[in-house]
DNA sequence: GTCTATAGCAGGATAGAC
DNA sequence: GTCTATCCTGCTATAGAC
């Protein structure tokens, strides 16, 4: 992004995704984003609508297209194997989502928009679960059927690549409290270290099938 | 809680901590927890000072000793039983977080407030991380040590507790997600549901191939 | 498309009666 | 301890000049 004439409703969109990610919607005000924007209160109005017509904005146009290039990401690293397991698929998975296509930063915001719809739904979550979540978990549960025991349902299976995708999440968004437990800040050798953890935390939770239930 | 008769700070605190659990800081004004409280604006600033201490004193006296009491739940869980494993364990843990002592509207507050400061942390994370959460996972760290394999250090056994933890809490917090890719609701059978795949998924993961317990 | 100016309102907080 | 009344700040949104 080295363009400094970035037009102004591109400037918008990049200080509103960061303030929303860093301080949440109603914490955010029209007023601070367009000061950070360096351009005119009205601006917002112009381009946007409302304050809420611009925040479903910024996960149209920012978050959704960097989740596809996580994605993306993810389904190159799959493909450059010769052979598929279930350690494969996690370990794409985890460095995807912890060391992937996106810069620190990046995934930061991506992670804390994403968790705060978690928390709270808004009309985004509609979007973010229709146009990601969804598609992405059922491509997932493609991926890794092969490979499961016969007995798991397709129940069993969504809950698996669930309890992967909270271990993913978690280690981006709760970072405060990760480094205040483990003593350690987030740098390149501690985001391989959690990748090895989530991958071989996965691993035999997804193989182990049978030692389910009683 | 049949009394009618609460003392105005109580019911403050009550109406405060669901407000603010269900909309965070930000999206709830003083008026609107008065009105709730059905008492005065001013009682607000009377009994706490501010805003922001209410917000802490919500932590303070709701927040952690409904922490403590989940965790003793666990404590007793683990004391009823003749041996501990591994598995019961992850089976104290997921119960006393997913079904244990609280409410079911408790178990939201109680996530969604922790969820909020774990993703943006405020001065209630202090209180929160250390009053409550270095505190618990040190005794499950040292709970689970003996069972652990002997090449671990403090940091793997971290990781793997913290990797539990994700589960939990995601399936606490999370609710709206889990709810539409999978499609059901969070009624009994499915908390059971998802006791038992935490269970299953974090045996494994924590290496508890030794896992004759409960 | 970007600006200034302002309407109109909701927010936190306080003073002072009771 | 609880109330009413009020201050003042900051907010979203709009009108209209340029």
């Amino acid at each position: 992004m080295g363009k400094k004439d970035q037009i102004t409703k591109e400037r918008i969109l990049n200080e509103a995704e960061a303030l929303f990610a860093k301080n949440g919607y109603d914490a955010v005000s029209v007023r601070g984003i367009t000061a950070a924007a360096r351009c005119n209160l009205a601006a917002v109005n112009y381009h946007f609508g409302n304050k809420q017509k611009l925040y479903l904005e910024v996960f149209r146009a920012r978050w959704v297209p960097r989740a596809r290039r996580v994605q993306a990401y993810f389904r190159e690293s799959l493909a450059s194997l010769d052979t598929v397991s279930t350690s494969a698929v996690a370990q794409a998975l985890a460095e995807a989502f912890l060391k992937g296509p996106l810069s620190d930063e990046e995934r930061q915001r991506q992670s804390q928009l994403m968790t705060r719809e978690l928390i709270q739904p808004t009309e985004a979550f509609e979007l973010l679960a229709g146009d990601i979540l969804r598609p992405f978990f059922k491509e997932l549960a493609d991926t890794l059927r092969p490979f499961m025991p016969e007995g798991l349902g397709n129940e069993g299976l969504m809950l698996n690549i669930l309890s992967m995708f909270s271990m993913v999440i978690y280690f981006n968004f709760a970072r405060a409290a990760v480094s205040r437990i483990t003593g350690r800040e987030y740098d390149e050798s501690f985001k391989d270290r959690l990748v090895e953890q989530i991958v071989g935390f996965s691993l035999n939770g997804l193989g182990g099938g049978e030692s389910e239930g009683a």
